[in-house]
DNA sequence: CATCCGTGGGC
DNA sequence: TGCCCAAGGAT
């Protein structure tokens, strides 16, 4: 849930989640469908399916204990290296780095007096951060989560606390007066694109608990050729299976 | 390896 | 208002 969605958000859903599906042969015995409609507006609803796939292979394959291996956790859907990490130091208290986007932005600045631009971490992020972790693995775990926490909080993307920073007198970005990052990812454009189409689909789904005529989901937009492709890719993903001969959609079973 | 994939809050 | 970005992953 937290990939790529604030913690603030994530929060409540979180909670509800827990609740109803505390392990995962709960979650795996009930319809990928109730995890994506219980995922509700947390975005990228295909995390929910992968969730839901990771659930089913833990119950199949695990005998429905969460592996504790980063190797292990790897190969379950929409656990990468970062998910995959964080499980282990987290859940787990193994000493292995951690990073996220926050991590990544702190170790750029502290380290390396440059800005970062929100590209993922790379194997050499993670052994310059492997040198910088503590020896023993609760306090390394610990570690992790300071950073990830300094950096959602204080040395923040947009406007960085560096008043509020332990690392400021320290960090070597802080102490060359903050230089611009040379270049920054594009930031892919919204407006227009089939994602927001899909996200008017899904929503227009979730909010109903039957199917949904094909026509009311196609006149979520005006652009036709844009309406049919992305109701397309949406059954091609799995997120929505085809009802009453094609002429409705909803969630898998 | 570049691109795709939602949603909402802050500024 | 429009742009940026947020505990990334799969293809």
């Amino acid at each position: 849930m937290l990939q790529q969605t604030p913690v603030v958000r994530v929060l409540p859903v979180y909670l509800r989640w827990m609740e109803r599906w505390p392990t995962p042969d709960a979650l795996a015995a009930d319809s990928p469908g109730d995890a994506v409609r219980a995922w509700d507006r947390l975005g990228y609803p295909r995390r929910a399916l992968r969730l839901h796939a990771a659930a089913t292979a833990i119950t199949v394959d695990h005998g429905g204990t969460v592996p504790d291996s980063v190797e292990t956790l790897l190969t379950l859907p929409g656990v990468g290296e970062y998910t995959a990490r964080a499980i282990a130091a987290f859940a787990f208290g193994a000493r292995t780095p951690v990073i996220d986007t926050n991590v990544r932005r702190v170790l750029s600045r502290v380290e390396r007096g440059v800005d970062s631009i929100r590209e993922p971490a790379t194997a050499a992020d993670r052994r310059e951060l492997e040198t910088l972790l503590p020896a023993e693995p609760a306090v390394a775990a610990r570690f992790s989560a300071a950073v990830m926490e300094l950096g959602a909080l204080v040395c923040s993307a947009a406007n960085p606390r560096c008043a509020d920073c332990p690392l400021a007198d320290r960090c070597a970005w802080h102490l060359a007066g903050h230089p611009a990052a040379v270049a920054r990812r594009a930031v892919q454009t919204w407006h227009g694109t089939d994602r927001q189409v899909r996200g008017r689909m899904m929503a227009l789904v979730r909010a109903d608990h039957g199917a949904v005529a094909r026509a009311l989901l196609l006149a979520v937009t005006d652009d036709a050729v844009q309406a049919t492709r992305s109701l397309d890719s949406l059954v091609a993903d799995g997120l929505l299976v085809t009802v009453d001969g094609g002429r409705a959609y909803a969630l898998p079973d």
